[in-house]
DNA sequence: CTTAGACCTAAGCAACCGCTTAGTATGGAG
DNA sequence: CTCCATACTAAGCGGTTGCTTAGGTCTAAG
């Protein structure tokens, strides 16, 4: 989860799952174009040439351009979700600090895929839309189960668990709106301070 | 700075500087409509029409659609400096949780524009993006001064000023992203909320 | 009444959008 | 070799986009 690459989204196991290759590569073209163009000013015509293919290409493995949102939307939910309940942690307080740690960075390392997860919900039809907020409710359910066990444990001193919970979330996946690869601090160093300034909020002993 | 109205874009203050009035009822139309689905997918039809005119009535006033999300983009970032460097206090403990406190609740109260102001610097113009990013510089610079303060003072425990000084901003920008009017909190409780989280991350005594 | 100017609309243009259609190249099965 | 499914492209269709043009309506001064 780590990598110090610049161009790790054709490098990571993300899109492992996407098959076939033609499809993948559509995909993480889509990605690409969506993180800095934004998916409405973004034109098929642009994905498919960003792919090395024609603009006929795309409908041979999507349905639509919306199809391909939702696609990475889905994913990268999934992924994210995955990232934050992998932690093998026991302890609360550590529990808590790894899984921000692996959130936050993710959000750095990944932000390309997190800025069209956290960003382009919008554009989602309901149907895919509803599918992504239950993910969403998944990732929330996460962070507040882990507060409260902390909370629970006496270890944390905590007046709003809801509150805290919304905080801590909000500070991780802004990290997604403001980092660059070209910034000061590696994706690592940022789960590093993220996790040190959640445990002060919840006020960790 | 603190309605209970649901809809105050008309009422408040943040555009009275902007005449003529039918100018200005462009300008709020345009925020309403580029903070709902984004600033692409906004046509300048749909801005007229919600505006009351003609499409051809928004050239009038502006050179471009472009133009009117620089307006909206200028003076919300304007704004949002002057609320949180506004604050009277002088304590630095006091004063860092008097401008959070004010700065995370414009950012619900206001979200219309703050969406506007955070999620669409991308689409404007070089030039324009130049003058806007000047704003954000100072409203950085303002917040990292606070926790300089404190720093100075020893009543802050701030490992990292800069990380500090980002942390507290991103928690304050993404509530743009996630506030609905309809949420269980009010923009003045998450204003009391986020000083409170705040204070806990720089470590006040 | 006339005139000037500010403000607005009806109509439409060139460019671009998402997506479709018709047809081509490829490679494996029989 | 034929047959056929898969993966792709060239060309283009209907609709929408930002913006322009030409002209109408109102107010107020002379």
């Amino acid at each position: 989860m780590t990598t110090t690459s610049g161009e790790f989204a054709l490098l990571d196991e993300t899109w492992s799952s996407v098959t076939p290759p033609a499809a993948r590569r559509m995909l993480i073209a889509a990605a690409a174009a969506f993180s800095v163009r934004g998916y409405h000013a973004t034109t098929t015509r642009d994905i498919a040439a960003q792919a090395g293919m024609s603009p006929a290409a795309v409908y041979i493995h999507y349905r639509s351009k919306e199809e391909l949102l939702f696609q990475i939307s889905r994913i990268g939910h999934a992924t994210s979700l995955s990232v934050l309940t992998g932690v093998s942690e026991v302890d609360p307080v550590a529990r808590l600090a790894a899984a921000v740690r692996a959130f936050a960075s993710w959000h750095a390392e990944y932000h390309t895929t997190a800025r069209v997860v956290q960003y382009e919900l919008s554009a989602l039809t309901p149907e895919h839309l509803a599918e992504v907020v239950e993910l969403r409710r998944r990732i929330e359910a996460a962070v507040r189960d882990m507060v409260t066990a902390g909370v629970t444990a006496g270890v944390f001193d905590v007046p709003d668990v809801r509150g805290a919970t919304l905080a801590v979330l909000s500070l991780c996946i802004d990290v997604a709106r403001w980092y660059q690869p070209s910034g000061r601090r590696t994706p690592a160093e940022i789960g590093d301070l993220y996790a040190d300034l959640v445990l002060r909020m919840v006020g960790a002993t």
